[in-house]
DNA sequence: GGAACGGTTGGGACCGTTCCCAGCCGTACC
DNA sequence: GGTACGGCTGGGAACGGTCCCAACCGTTCC
């Protein structure tokens, strides 16, 4: 249609240099007048790639999906994917076999790399992944050291920041409920915390910390637990906001008031935060343009599987609501 | 390897009658030491099929991730699809432009077929489906006449499984926090409540509802609005779990004890209700086994455009606990 | 004026399947 | 014994791209 041969089509489409800025653009109004798309089979079977990346989600279903985090992580995944016509492909890893199964999946070759989400320290699959020199990227930081990029928010400083508010709204005895400890948000939160007050002068002994695994639930049975204990303090930072949720239920059913007797400061901005009752003072991590740099990241490493291993470390923001 | 040619090969991969049992033996011992797996582009550059099926979320992202509803749906679509070597392709469309854009990829054929998961009503998408001729499936109850096949759960009978419940535990007063009314499932289980109690002549005015929108936090305000009435009332019937934790906090918080006061049944038997404090009493919906089914149906319409219709209705179960 | 050269261009092999078609072989039938 | 037939098999075109290679053209240089 262009008048020109299918070797200068494929040319333009791929941006290869040595092609004539008339011949280019002819071709481009002819593609733009039929509608044109190139046969992702077609091209998938010259250049060995599939043109999909894998999703992986090595984490209890519930989990994920009660995690508005997850949801970010996709959106950006998408918006990053779509306008290049790479498929996003959801791969579930919940338990052992189907580890198994997915490794299988992945060996032959049916996604050209793998985003991979989870934030278990434990996980076996990341070390896998890049043994068998599949292209992959974590959305956390990977417990020991292991070449692999990946992106994560800053998990001291977000903790260093929710103390700082407190203590500058006035609160001298700062508790907390922290995150799993076999978690690297879990464990930096917290160390954030002790950093923070240490910084400050202020006490941070283990009498006012208390443990939740991030998820709902927990963190009622954590804030009964602080207070129980029967240690005063006017200040709590929760490593996440729906366990912060829960710590706002016990706080009222033990008729405490937010934020006149105990200020709450959350982490992570999601939706529940602004929905809490009070609106709850939050940390706020850029999920979704993490998910991007993530998403950016693995492409890069598709195309030259030798780049540079990069970690991207996001600055987190203090969302001050009226739960402080 | 096996000493027969690669039409051969062919015939037994896919099954195809014709093939001596001594051949077709060879073969499959040969694909089974190489580990051969057939190239995808290959074939979908032949049968100008993708092995890929599109997942088409078209909820706002925050609502979907939040409900465990989702979860399950992915995970019963992921079983069917995974053995058969078929990718479940994620695919979200969150407001008009991402709508836009996604029919735009549907329709370039990137996909064999779509499975649907939304349950609003007024959602155009189903409609521009069908119009455009591609396989797709439904997970709820279209609003309307379509000619699309979808899977559902029977919401009536399952609340009238709830109000006969609440009515053997002795319960006269019954009220309800019912769903979005723009919503099949939202109407059904109103209606459901309303059968049941006229079935059993006892009260079921317009002063006995409030209603919610399924999620997180709508069901607080509806359970202030019923106490706020004065209307008297020692069962609760709610349409989801996610609004009746809300209302077992709200029924705490104003001192009233489940299930001595008020007995309290929900709706999906999502992970949520067994976490409720006191664990609730729900009616489940089979909703892993509602994706398989639903999943099935779209491949059974990929493989045949023409194949009829259907649409399967899962019954409904209740499921006791301390609720009650 | 002819050769060398660089920028463009088209031709054609190739990727790994499916599927049509032709051919082979053994059997049954006349 | 020859022929028709049916079950099974292999050959080869086709799918729609990518990419190597050769050819073409206009310039520049000797």
């Amino acid at each position: 249609m262009a008048g020109v041969s299918k070797s200068t089509v494929s040319r333009v489409l791929n941006d290869t240099p040595g092609v004539s800025p008339k011949a280019r653009q002819l071709v481009k109004t002819a593609i733009e007048q039929t509608g044109y798309q190139p046969n992702r089979a077609a091209r998938s079977l010259v250049t060995r790639a599939t043109g999909s990346i894998g999703l992986v989600v090595s984490e209890a279903h519930a989990r994920i999906f009660s995690d508005p985090f997850f949801a970010s992580m996709v959106r950006g995944a998408t918006e990053v994917v779509r306008p290049l016509g790479i498929h996003l492909v959801l791969m579930l890893a919940e338990d052992r076999r189907a580890r198994e199964q997915l490794l299988d999946y992945l060996r032959h070759g049916h996604v050209d790399g793998v985003l991979f989400i989870s934030t278990h320290a434990a996980d076996p699959l990341p070390r896998i992944l890049v043994a068998e020199r599949l292209p992959a990227v974590l959305s956390a930081r990977p417990v020991g050291r292991l070449p692999i990029s990946y992106v994560d928010v800053d998990s001291v400083a977000g903790a260093g920041l929710a103390v700082d508010h407190l203590v500058e709204r006035g609160r001298r005895r700062i508790a907390t409920i922290a995150g799993p400890q076999d978690m690297p948000a879990g464990q930096d939160r917290l160390r954030g915390w002790e950093e923070a007050l240490a910084a400050h002068g202020l006490p941070h002994g283990p009498d006012l910390v208390a443990y939740g695994d991030f998820a709902r639930g927990s963190g009622a049975r954590a804030m009964e637990e602080l207070l129980g204990r029967g240690v005063p303090f006017d200040g709590l930072f929760v490593a996440s906001d729906l366990m912060a949720l829960d710590a706002l239920a016990v706080l009222r059913e033990h008729q405490l008031r937010v934020p006149q007797d105990v200020a709450v400061v959350g982490f992570d901005d999601s939706d529940a935060a602004t929905q809490a009752r009070p609106a709850l003072t939050t940390v706020r991590q850029p999920v979704e343009e993490m998910a991007k740099a993530l998403t950016l990241t693995l492409l890069d490493r598709i195309g030259d599987p030798d780049a540079p291993i990069t970690s991207r470390i996001f600055p987190p923001k203090l969302i001050q609501r009226a739960s402080t």
